[in-house]
DNA sequence: ACCTAGTAGTTGCTTTTGTAACTAACAACA
DNA sequence: TGTTGTTAGTTACAAAAGCAACTACTAGGT
């Protein structure tokens, strides 16, 4: 029999970054889905836009990580609430241009401020070498 | 196209840490999804089992911090695959106490090589003290 | 005994996600 | 031109998650 007892769970990479990715997320999720009923994946279009300007959704799939359905879906959900509009671009009319509204932006530079408040509330627990650890180790297990 | 660049979504703790769980997160369960079928919860309460004994539902749905409803399914598609069995508590007959199975028990072991070798393999990327530092932050993260 | 409140676990219904098939557009080339 | 292959994005259907109502049970009064 293997060594069942020297396995621990609790030591178990991705069952933490699981248990601390659902943690925070949730607890941040609240905010933005109370203030404008978005889901996770709306906010992430929303800040990929806000942050890196235009682009297309193949562009938000492929710098998130998200499948294009999801985007899709996304995308649709943040034009119903006239937060973005598409425009198609001319000389490939299989693409559309992602762009913020009036609205999308105020959404966004007010999302914003809140994700700099919670963050600075999750950091303050730790050293600045602590921090800058955790998020080169996080990018890493990200790309691996 | 006015850009925000005081905020770096690269630099958010929830999102590096969901980037970071859903990558290592979705390729180990690839595994014990092409092994047994098993869902991501069923995989949790299969491992709480394992790791430390018997128990109710209601000791998984604490110690793991899932819902009551997403355990119970759990459990159910566990007993179908006959890894583990439930036994009402005589003193108490709304509980009932959860035992792996010996087929349950086999799966669990096989499945904790696996889970140690996925990990080592995340680990060797780093330093013991990055590893220590890592796991330390995100088990406060996630009780914050 | 009876009533009320609370707990463990399940079920039903709605929302969200995942997967695969689809449309529409482009590109390369005979 | 027509054909084949590829890509961006959508849609349809199935699987899974979330939420609230429910059953069955226990506990604490009165």
């Amino acid at each position: 029999m293997t060594q069942d007892d020297t396995f621990e769970l609790q030591g178990f990479t991705p069952y933490l970054l699981n248990q601390a990715a659902e943690a925070t997320g949730s607890r941040f999720q609240s905010i933005y889905k109370s203030k404008y009923g978005m889901l996770r994946t709306e906010w992430r279009v929303l800040f990929h836009l806000g942050c890196y300007g235009d682009m297309t959704a193949k562009d938000v799939c492929d710098r998130a990580g998200l499948h294009k359905t999801k985007v899709s879906r996304a995308v649709s959900a943040l034009a119903q609430k006239r937060f973005l509009e598409r425009h198609e671009l001319p000389e490939d009319r299989r693409h559309e241009r992602l762009t913020l509204t009036r609205a999308g932006r105020r959404a966004f530079e007010d999302l914003v401020e809140d994700a700099q408040n919670f963050d600075q509330q999750l950091i303050e627990h730790f050293s600045e070498g602590e921090i800058d650890t955790l998020r080169l180790m996080l990018k890493k297990l990200a790309e691996l």
